[in-house]
DNA sequence: CCTTTGCTTAAACGATCGTTTAAATAGAAA
DNA sequence: TTTCTATTTAAACGATCGTTTAAGCAAAGG
């Protein structure tokens, strides 16, 4: 373990961020299919051959930095959630609650230390609506085990609905949560330049009561309190 | 006029639609990036220089595609606003009648001649989050008209609402139909097989409720109806 | 010191990309 | 039929892709 400790601290382990920002900000920008490695590795100062030493192909290079990026926003997630069951003494919890444990670590993440970063957001929303089928085992084994963690919270605030309508709401919310990612930049232009596409903070605040409306409303409707 | 309708009966006719299907179905299935123009033409039985021939470049192809896929799908729901404001004799819609017109002709475009075409879905979602630049024009010039018409009426029913919060949650109810489109294919999986991913009509329906709900409750919450 | 191991590099490999050129073909006009 | 224009085709162009090879380099163990 001491020495996997002392390998990591190599002048590999450089060279091996250095690629992982490089590819990030590039993937953010033109896609995964709209960047070569070349270009990953004159941004990253290294080259080719180095990108696939330490990641084995390009495939390997994008699930890497998406895991990388996604692993701390998930854990927070979890641990936002745990947090409030903590709190809240055994009791179901508000479904505002659960989604906001949801939806806030992504604006923390996109609020990074260099100020917001609001393209990162797009990175997520787009892996999931990119084609390449390798990322679909990936985003299982990333995000299959948070899905279920959050639906037993569901269904703990929701004992009369039924499953499926669970899963189809939360299906919405997550979709909701992806596609303002993915397309928040076009809302500026699209609305004059009323909307600022850069307060991320706000933008979380707004969609974390959107969501939780649309879920209670969708519940409610199909399974009307029982009366 | 009558020589551009035998024009447009040749067999040139025949071949730029065998390559618009063509092109939709990879495009659909693999993105932009990742289908070249040797299937398209493989796949439309035609040649790689008829293509360029007909539409000038891939960018042209793709454009075209879409306008020819988006445009019945919005003057759908164009008629569908009219047609309920006919039948409110000029008092302000309902927030459902308005996103009912919005989202419904999706739905319809996607069970089409043969059958529920569920992968054309993804097809429209993906569009707004690939990165190719030239799809912001394209977008814009499909929807942004769309987009005032919309705000219009939602001005109309919401008279005291902000002209900022209404926008923000249009946006939301954008992103969710676009997240819920280019991700369905990802519920029946995630929720263990519970939700099919063939019911168009029903997601749509669902759709419609939530979105709905989660306007009415964001924008009830920021602004409280006056007291 | 020298060897060994992990890492980096330049250069090349074969494949494939979007696009273009120029010749062949078809259908309407004459 | 002959002419002319519109369409289709095969072949090639230059560029660039992901990946690999093999040589060079740095630092730790002997």
């Amino acid at each position: 373990m001491a020495e996997e400790l002392k390998k990591s601290a190599t002048r590999a382990a450089g060279t091996k961020v250095r690629i992982l920002t490089a590819a990030e900000h590039l993937f953010t920008a033109r896609g995964f299919a709209g960047v070569t490695m070349r270009e990953v590795a004159r941004r990253s100062a290294t080259n080719v051959a180095s990108a696939h030493y330490h990641f084995g192909s390009k495939e390997g290079l994008v699930i890497e930095m998406l895991r990388h990026r996604i692993a701390p926003i998930n854990a927070e997630r979890l641990r936002l959630l745990d947090e409030a069951k903590h709190q809240s003494g055994g009791k179901p919890l508000e479904p505002i609650v659960i989604f906001t444990a949801l939806l806030l670590p992504i604006g923390q993440a996109a609020t990074g230390s260099k100020g917001p970063d609001s393209r990162f957001m797009q990175l997520v929303g787009r892996s999931f609506t990119e084609p390449a089928s390798f990322l679909e085992k990936v985003h299982r084994r990333l995000f299959q085990e948070l899905s279920d963690i959050f639906m037993v919270e569901l269904r703990r605030s929701h004992p009369d609905a039924q499953e499926e309508d669970l899963f189809w709401n939360l299906h919405f919310v997550v979709a909701t949560m992806l596609g303002a990612l993915a397309n928040h930049r076009r809302l500026a232009p699209f609305s004059g330049g009323l909307c600022k596409d850069k307060d991320v903070a706000e933008m979380i605040q707004r969609l974390i009561v959107f969501a939780a409306g649309g879920f209670a409303s969708s519940i409610e409707n199909i399974k009307p309190r029982s009366n």
